[in-house]
DNA sequence: CTAGAATATGCCGACTGCGGTATATTCCTG
DNA sequence: CAGGAATATACCGCAGTCGGCATATTCTAG
């Protein structure tokens, strides 16, 4: 119950919400690329990506000075299906669009580790 | 996405989504059924029920002095899926059994309106 | 109309979540 | 080792949430 109430409540932000919808489609993403995209301050960001994290939502992968995060993949079954309905809502949202636009636009993303 | 924040606010709480599961197996619970059930205050359980209704988690029905609350069926289907694997994971809480067996217990309960 | 049951609402105090600023930490580069 | 970039954390003030109490409202019974 209160297992369910967690997961909830991390999803119940829009900063969150729309942090967990661009690494869904991107993969991986670094509070870097998240402070510009979702124009917020680098702290807002580095709470709101902890958060994610203690409820079990995200995982962090650290390379050079960069920590990337993605959406974690080893949900309870509900868990996982509540993700996935309530991102399915973000992504009919115009502001998400616009957050993808952003992000494509911004200038020296840092580089990914499996490329020369 | 605002919409979306919506929802799940409405649900990241203990005593509304025991009201919700509870309801999702009952059908039909009318205020003094969950204030009995979840052992808590009656304006503590109408605002928060209240609060369900304003996001368009349940609807209301009024008989006689009693006020019926259901499950809304009218949701987006994101919002449906998203309701749906919350309760999964309510049903599988200990705290839901408990619930259920004190629900069925209850003494007085009011009738429902399609019997003789 | 009166009394009582069921429900809703207003008010208040305690608590919590959020963003901002400043600062600490870590890692890379030279 | 020194400097700088990326990230995390501590602290603070504000606003929103929650439960309890008192009260208003609605409906039924007589």
């Amino acid at each position: 119950m209160e297992c369910v109430v967690a997961i909830l409540s991390a999803l119940s932000d829009p900063i969150r919400l729309r942090s967990l919808a661009l690494m869904a489609g991107e993969g991986e993403l670094c509070v870097c690329e998240l402070t510009y995209t979702l124009e917020a301050g680098q702290p807002t960001i580095s709470k709101h990506l902890a958060t994610l994290r203690e409820a079990g939502l995200v995982k962090d992968r650290r390379r050079a000075q960069w920590v990337f995060y993605s959406v974690a993949t080893d949900l309870r079954p509900w868990a996982g299906r509540v993700v996935d309905a309530a991102l399915d809502g973000v992504a009919q949202a115009a502001e998400h669009a616009a957050d993808l636009r952003r992000l494509k636009a911004m200038p020296g993303r840092p580089p990914r580790d499996g490329l020369a």
